[in-house]
DNA sequence: GTCTATAGGGTGATAGAC
DNA sequence: GTCTATCACCCTATAGAC
């Protein structure tokens, strides 16, 4: 339960944004979600805009920063555990608390949402770390040229975006075969794809690690 | 060029629905851009709804339909032959005229859109081709579990969905070392990495094929 | 800091002439 | 089939009282 406005306004826009999309989401179903006045939006944040990105950087920001984290307190990794410095942040900032649905829309619509100011805000948030881990997953793959390197690791965004953003899409579809009750079941199933993806061979067969 | 107003609201749509959004679309915007009438959209289309589900289901259905005739011609499938069968189609209707950019982000926003609206149409569009790659998939793969394979048919689908959906930023992000000219090696990268992820061993460790 | 009130404009949909 | 005109409503942003 939020206490103060500017944090109720997060939340309710975090929820609201994620389940309904940015435009559809006007200020007045906003603030009438989080019970405050419509003007507390434009004082506490400048625009609808900017509330977006304020929306964005409380959740991405720590994200990236634990991968770091966890990245550097590596020493010289394997795949596996680059991708599990990748993934597990995002996966357990999901699983925290009953607005972990949100927070994966959120993170799954990020890389997608149509608008030029927002692919700008994007590119910025997520560049370092893209970096970071090229660099370190081009090391773990020293044979593997540096196009195919950020193709993949696009590719791994790219599954864990689909896997986040499409929640209600994949459970509908499994009809129970699969759930989303069991993050680290989740993990290991991204984790043991895209690090076979990662390691693949050009002509996709099998050779030694 | 399209001749009738029918087909020039239908590609306005598809072009502003994929740069801007669904909900940032206004039917004004999209009527002066196809330079018909504004009633035109309520006369031939009788809702806004309506026309997302024929732009979605102009596009997104030949490729289904082209995807199961692939499938169906081959006998006893490999992996990266059913891959190439689910990724072809869609990567050559992103290849095929200047409108292929829209296609590309209508393909790629399609998982992740909000709206239940929206989402149970996706569901149906996709439904039964889903189900066939799945099954065949098992085929190739008698010993992974089910659950695991639909779990990797998602990721298959979240690798195209963001190659298509963030092409903007994925160009932007490389800085000139990867590019969107080449469909070919395009669906390359996306097969040897799909493909290696599927037969991918629980450990991921490597085995023979 | 938080409210009310309102400015100024955009929205999807439709009725009815041609 | 295509137009004009219009309805009824929603939107963001801000000025100014408390």
């Amino acid at each position: 339960m939020p206490t103060d406005t500017k944090e109720r306004i997060l939340d309710s826009a975090e929820l609201l944004f994620s389940s309904q999309g940015i435009a559809n989401t006007s200020l007045r179903s906003l603030t009438e979600h989080a019970q405050v006045n419509l003007a507390a939006v434009n004082y506490h944040f400048q625009s609808k805009d900017a509330l977006v990105q304020a929306v964005l950087f409380r959740r991405v920001n720590p994200i990236n920063q634990r991968r770091m984290e966890l990245l550097t307190a590596l020493g010289q990794p394997s795949i596996g555990q680059i991708l599990d410095a990748f993934y597990r942040p995002a996966v357990e900032a999901v699983l925290a608390g009953p607005e972990g649905r949100a927070v994966a829309r959120l993170i799954g619509r990020l890389y997608s949402e149509p608008g030029d100011l927002l692919a700008g805000q994007v590119r910025a948030l997520m560049a370092d770390t893209f970096r970071t881990f090229a660099e370190s997953i081009q090391r773990a793959l020293p044979g593997v040229p540096q196009a195919t390197i950020i193709w993949r690791l696009h590719f791994c965004i790219g599954i864990m975006a689909h896997t986040f953003g499409a929640m209600e899409l994949i459970e509908g579809m499994a009809r129970g075969r699969i759930a989303y009750d069991d993050p680290e079941a989740i993990l290991r199933q991204m984790i043991t794809f895209a690090s076979a993806g990662l390691r693949a061979e050009g002509e996709s067969t099998c050779a030694a690690s």
